[in-house]
DNA sequence: TTGGGTGCAAAGGCTTTGCATGTGA
DNA sequence: TCACATGCAAAGCCTTTGCACCCAA
């Protein structure tokens, strides 16, 4: 599998786009940390480290754009900062999207895979004559462990 | 089943909050549009209808008690608006949560009961240890109107 | 009477946009 | 060269907050 890297300079340049060091930081800034779901800010902080110049609109312009190649996903807690993790197709095998359990105490996020959906789907074309193109499950819960921590206090 | 206008007085009664024409308006605005999804802003436009002093702050701090009084959900589709709902809870039979099915066309939203996650969630805690509370599920795609409406230009 | 509730306007906080400058192709 | 990209600051936009007044209980 080529790299994100360079499939996303394929990418930029089919789509007669430019390839800058901003666009190309960013993207590694995601790919470096798989699974990890950062917000406009934290991939800011992390890109200053190397870029230090760099503005945060073009962060947002960047996401935007690494949105629309579908490079990554974006994750919506509701808590008024809307996540970005790199997209799960360049790290896992035909995968699909996942799936997201949500740890209400310490607020981590844990990823998985699941097909249940497949059927789910199928019944809904079946029934109401809805096409499922994409679908979003988060779950909300308790982490083993959070779930372990509370048991040894007792 | 009591109203849920009565069930809310009760409900704001027990919590040593006052009953107020506003908060019963709001509420109103709600239960008489079950599943439909309607913004603060919306909220907002109804209720001046019969209350046209009412303020925009009034509505988000009562869809906030609202919200914690578990008399309505939450339906975020990462377009900028939170919307609102009058809880299935008391209009449908036994429905703990239902899924929503959105329209990428005409941006419709439709409910739909299932209950394949059960099998799922205990899947995951017997795997993964999570115990899974709450969940969220949104599956996007075309709605019967609006392919049949495709299939009709051709 | 009186403390919670409301209306208004201002403030917050994330994200987008305008514009002059910079730069990859 | 030159159209696209960037940085900065300002503007947008939904939502929350401060404060004086109001009104259920």
């Amino acid at each position: 599998m080529p790299s994100s890297r360079e499939q996303f300079k394929v990418l930029l340049r089919t789509n007669g786009l430019k390839i800058t060091n901003q666009r190309i930081a960013i993207l590694e800034v995601l790919s470096n940390r798989p699974g990890k779901h950062l917000t406009a800010e934290e991939i800011y902080e992390y890109v200053r480290e190397e870029h230090p110049e760099i503005g945060l609109a073009t962060v947002y312009r960047t996401i935007l754009l690494l949105s629309e190649l579908n490079l990554i996903d974006k994750l919506n807690l509701g808590d008024g900062y809307v996540r970005y993790e790199i997209s799960a197709k360049r790290h896992e095998e035909n995968s699909h999207h996942h799936h997201h359990l949500i740890c209400l105490e310490c607020g981590n996020i844990y990823a998985f895979q699941d097909d249940l959906l497949e059927n789910l789907e199928a019944k809904i074309k079946d029934t109401l004559g809805f096409e499922v193109m994409d679908h979003e499950v988060k779950l909300y819960g308790h982490c083993k462990k959070c779930i372990d921590k509370k048991s040894e206090e007792i």
